[in-house]
DNA sequence: CTGAAAGCGCTAACAC
DNA sequence: GTGTTAGCGCTTTCAG
């Protein structure tokens, strides 16, 4: 099959290029006639126009570039769902970047995308991305930043109130007299994990208490079982609170293993639900994130910004759903 | 920051573009002094090569189209990173495009590649897919498919030799005398699962029987979970074999709630190892399969075809360790 | 309503 | 070594 170009159709259309043009992009009227012609000519050849051409034509892509962390790719695969869903039905193309620690430097990444030209950004960012943003930012090109709370004349963000989510779980503990509330950091995601120890905090100050359960890993741990195990083997608490799932099992394991007894003894809570926090036996109480429409958002986020509509609100919180199983009394 | 072209270097260093052309693509000898000079421009106006032009200037994108069925995105995290670093590498560009059933039509997804005039495709095949592909082929472009063994002149596959796996699995097996296997179907990975039934069948022959072990998942189950809750009620094997970790989890959960007793009465094994299989109590049997190196290798096999250059083994088959853990015997 | 022509930014012969 | 120029395929005034 032969690159067929606007040209060929317009030659066995019979009619100028500028017609065809106009055919392929429903513009200006064309008499119904003519386009009936182009089309046919279009669908003898299957000719399909370059979009290359056309984004530089237009210097206009209706491309969104993407950035993920690559340690978090697995577990933004939802993510990554809504927003090719709705990229398709406005249709933008998606320009995947993972970015490795160590591996691949993340400002070679928005030379990619700068060099592609793409229309829009979205970032996922689980750590401090400043400065990749401030970077990104000089260039003023729209920006949706998922998973922080930011947001400046070409930036948006979409982000799970996570702050909150602990904050009200700790107030309903605090209720009932329950101090002894821990959290278990996590390094994979910094960022949340700040999220979420504030939101003790603030639950705490409310008390008048200061919050002294963050339970720092450090570095040198290989896994956060390992890790546990041995701290469940001198401390317990009423609560233990853990952001990923596999953290929640870690947990699940450790303190069963040193007989802690879930939840009788301690109860456990995941920040984010996922089939594993429910596949085990018992089902953790996690809370459920909405992870496909944190894509989904984000993208529609997007595709506003490029059609200069207007963004009534340029941080946009999502809630996470506590679903209560059997980790949790009551 | 305005955009800036090869023209605002080409007179900002008082040469003619053709020379800045020369020197952004390190080709031709151009004078030292003179390169100097352009780069200098270059770093001072801050300019990008418009990758967009280059791609139409040069009829090629350094473009390559990845098509994934967005119901094993999750599951395909590592390979997307594979895939990525590799593209990196070879500065390649990523298309993403998922395809989920029911919403997504396949056929718009091979017009939006073709539109973008992506320099070749790579698509994880979890169903069967021959009908895409065909569309492909007939645009002669590079085609890489994960997942699935099959080849052409502008195709090659990167795949896990599942049958093989479970082959040998049920030789050993068999050697022992023990020939109750049970295999679940995994209406989520329909290629897979036929080869891993198909690995049995071949095992059972060697041995002048007939296998007749393989459970069928009537579609309207909602879950595999509740499938096989009632399930073990009236059955039990000696063996247990599930594709997906997330069946393994709901097996080891059902059987176990049917008091059937893991791995004393029946052993158990994934074929896809995940952290999940090994954070469960008891730790799963799985095997290893290589995702990383799935996407890094077919990546890899992409960038060989679209330098012409010789490719050994169209059809590259990777091989699933196994790893024994606490769901089966010794 | 349709055609002619000037770019969009870059590459690659072909001259000098 | 470096500059000139003709495209790559499409959009978009501007005429007609």
């Amino acid at each position: 099959m032969k690159k067929i170009t606007i040209y060929e159709v317009a030659k066995e259309a019979n009619v100028s290029l500028a017609t065809v043009s106009r055919v392929i992009n429903g513009s200006s009227v064309v008499k119904e006639e003519t386009r009936k012609r182009v089309e046919e000519a279009i669908n003898k050849l299957g000719y399909r126009p370059n979009a290359i051409a056309q984004g530089l034509a237009l210097s206009r892509t209706t491309t969104v570039g993407l950035i993920i962390p690559s340690t978090s790719i697995s577990f933004s695969g939802r993510v990554i769902n809504g927003l090719c869903d709705v990229a398709k039905i406005y249709d933008y193309s998606v320009y995947l970047h993972t970015i490795t620690e160590g591996v691949t430097d993340i400002k070679e990444i928005i030379d990619d995308v700068i060099k592609a030209r793409v229309d829009g950004v979205i970032i996922y960012a689980d750590k401090d991305l400043d400065d990749s943003i401030k970077l990104l930012e000089d260039y003023n090109i729209p920006m949706v930043v998922m998973g922080n709370q930011i947001s400046s004349k070409s930036i948006c963000s979409v982000y799970v109130d996570y702050r909150k989510a602990v904050y009200d779980l700790c107030i309903s503990y605090l209720q009932k007299g329950i101090k002894d509330i821990a959290i278990l950091q996590d390094h994979r995601n910094d960022v949340i994990s700040k999220l979420i120890k504030q939101g003790a905090i603030d639950a705490f100050k409310q008390f008048d208490l200061d919050y002294e359960g963050f339970i720092e890993i450090s570095k040198d741990n290989r896994s956060t079982y390992k890790f546990l195990k041995s701290y469940f083997k001198t401390h317990k608490h009423e609560v233990f609170v853990a952001n990923r799932d596999s953290q929640a099992l870690a947990a699940l394991n450790a303190a069963t293993g040193a007989g802690i007894s879930i939840p009788d003894e301690m109860q456990l809570v995941c920040m984010n639900e996922s089939k594993y926090t429910s596949s085990v036996r018992p089902e953790i109480s996690a809370y459920v994130v909405p992870l496909y429409d944190l894509g989904a958002i984000s993208m529609r986020l997007m595709t506003k910004m490029l059609k200069d509509e207007e963004v009534e609100e340029k941080e946009k919180c999502l809630n996470a759903v506590f679903s209560s199983k059997n980790t949790t009394k009551e």
